[in-house]
RNA sequence: GUGGUUUUAGCUCAGUUGGUUAGAGCGCCUGAUUGUGGUUCAGGAGGUCGUGGGUUCGAGCCCCAUAUUCCACCCCA
């Protein structure tokens, strides 16, 4: 065996005890709020074969897909024409047939339409799983990380987005989080924008680039646009939609003005009303008010978003964005069922942790160990411990015994190390009186109890 | 994919113009205390200086390549 020094792959890390307690407790939270609001928990595979991932995330996307490698002797099935050539595209789908999965939303359209026979509509999923991505890691930026995704298949209802807002706020909030916007666009309005300026076909392009607004500046924005094909007369028209400030109310009246021409525009800026409606309705006038922002510029990538965008970002820490989502409507047509409408938002677990742990808003005592350590003196004592110790977990607690006769400063250190409260010692005067010494780590202090009396005394605390 | 940056003890980091035996803090181990941790004191172990080449009488330090860390762009959670 070659001594190799241990390293990690890159973008991937390593969970002690002590930080999966903190990432169980976002898991933990996240999970109970989708529940609560109805939704069941599926998982599917780490892998799928690769061309069920192709094509789904557009050409930037399918280069950051782990893909792999075939098994046994791969080189044979591959076209020796194109390995001459060194065409990395051509052979790709001769070296690999499977890949890592890169999001939840498409393994689940997969799902939806193999079990279609199986599931009633309107179907609400969660889903919390790792993806993979082949990215440059950097801030808030993985190879291997979680997502957590709800999603509804078969129902086109707005009340779904507006569910998805109180999800958003109830999840967050429960984490601790206390300044955090959910910004919401409409594809529709995007495409009215652009149908109202004359340049439909460049709705990517332009969306693209009013993305970058709070990144770059209005200059930078206008100098990407000429770049992708607008003309100073389109960037003017544009500029009053780009630079909308105000309420939510406001910025709708303006753009309500701005697409009258456009059906899809209102359509989308009626979308758009409806669901701030419905959340209102929802929340009552008890609630806790989200911070729900009409945002012109929101954007987002994934090109199969068709109604609501919604992204989330946390004003307390420089972050991206710890959570998005939208309607897709024809979710599943590129498995071939068609008409079928999906909804669904995700949380970024691990930008979420990031995030709290800047902010030290991990619980204090996240962490439920061992609550009672039993010395180990000698195989006497060990042996009269053994029962007493099985006595103590058909209790409900949480003990060990120290699995060897190591010196007693040893094993106490060993109890500190871990964070034990109690020490139970056993020697032979103990043996001999049937009286335990219990130490609370903490005080110091000693009391010779029963084991009985140990019980109801480990229960107490 | 592009640009920059980092790598020295288990961890966090010093290390002068290229010059003898590479340091500190914390942690770890042993003892003071054979049945008492967290505090204190005394002592100790631990480094192919990321890896591979090169320049030099001599390289932790200079040059090249490569891996890795972190950051920005593209894109994204």
């Amino acid at each position: 065996m070659s001594n190799i020094k241990p390293s990690l792959a890159k973008g991937t890390r390593d969970f002690s005890p002590q930080e999966m307690t903190k990432r169980n407790h976002i898991f933990d939270t996240i999970k109970k709020v989708f529940k609560k609001y109805g939704y069941a928990e599926i998982q599917t595979p780490s892998m799928e074969n690769l061309s069920t991932l192709t094509g789904k995330y557009g050409d930037e996307g399918d280069k950051l897909i782990f893909k792999i490698l075939n098994s046994g002797d791969f080189l044979s099935k591959v076209n020796p024409d194109l390995l001459a050539v060194k065409n990395s595209n051509a052979v790709t789908s001769q070296l690999s047939e499977k890949a890592l999965r890169y999001d939840l939303t498409v393994p689940f359209a997969r799902y939806v339409v193999m079990h279609q026979n199986d599931i009633a509509l309107p179907f609400k999923r969660f889903q919390v799983q790792p993806v993979w991505r082949a990215d440059r890691p950097q801030k808030g930026r993985y190879r291997e990380f979680y997502q957590c995704d709800v999603d509804v298949v078969g129902s086109e209802s707005l009340l779904n987005e507006a569910e998805f807002v109180l999800i958003y706020q109830e999840a967050l909030s429960n984490l601790g989080l206390k300044d955090f916007s959910i910004k919401i666009n409409n594809r529709k309005i995007l495409s009215g924008i652009a149908e109202i300026i004359g340049k439909p076909e460049l709705i990517i392009d332009m969306t693209v680039a009013i993305d970058k607004l709070d990144k770059i500046g209005f200059d930078g924005v206008s100098k990407e646009l000429l770049e992708r094909g607008f003309t100073q007369e389109d960037i003017d028209r544009l500029k009053p939609v780009i630079l909308l400030e105000g309420t939510n109310d406001t910025k709708l009246t303006t753009l309500k003005q701005v697409l009258s021409a456009s059906q899809i525009g209102l359509n989308g800026i009626e979308e758009i009303e409806l669901v701030f409606n419905y959340v209102q309705t929802l929340l009552g006038k008890d609630g806790e008010q989200p911070k729900l922002e009409l945002d012109i510029t929101l954007a987002r990538g994934l090109n199969y978003y068709t109604g609501c965008i919604f992204e989330v970002k946390t004003n307390e820490v420089a972050m991206g964005s710890i959570g998005g989502g939208g309607r897709y409507d024809d979710l599943t047509g590129m498995f071939g069922l068609k008409g079928l409408t999906g909804a669904g938002i995700s949380f970024g677990a691990d930008r979420i942790y990031d995030v709290l742990e800047e902010l030290n808003l991990f619980p204090e005592s996240t962490a439920a160990g061992t609550k009672v350590l039993i010395s180990n003196f000698d195989p006497a004592a060990e042996n009269y411990a053994l029962p007493l110790l099985y006595q103590l977990r058909a209790s409900g607690i949480s003990a060990e015994l120290y699995p060897s006769a190591a010196k007693l400063k040893k094993q106490m250190g060993y109890a500190d190390a871990k964070n034990i409260p109690f020490v139970l010692l056993i020697g032979s005067e103990e043996m001999q009186s049937a009286l335990l010494t219990l130490k609370n780590m903490h005080s110091g202090e000693q009391e010779k109890l029963s084991i009985e009396a140990v019980i109801a005394r480990l229960r107490e605390v």
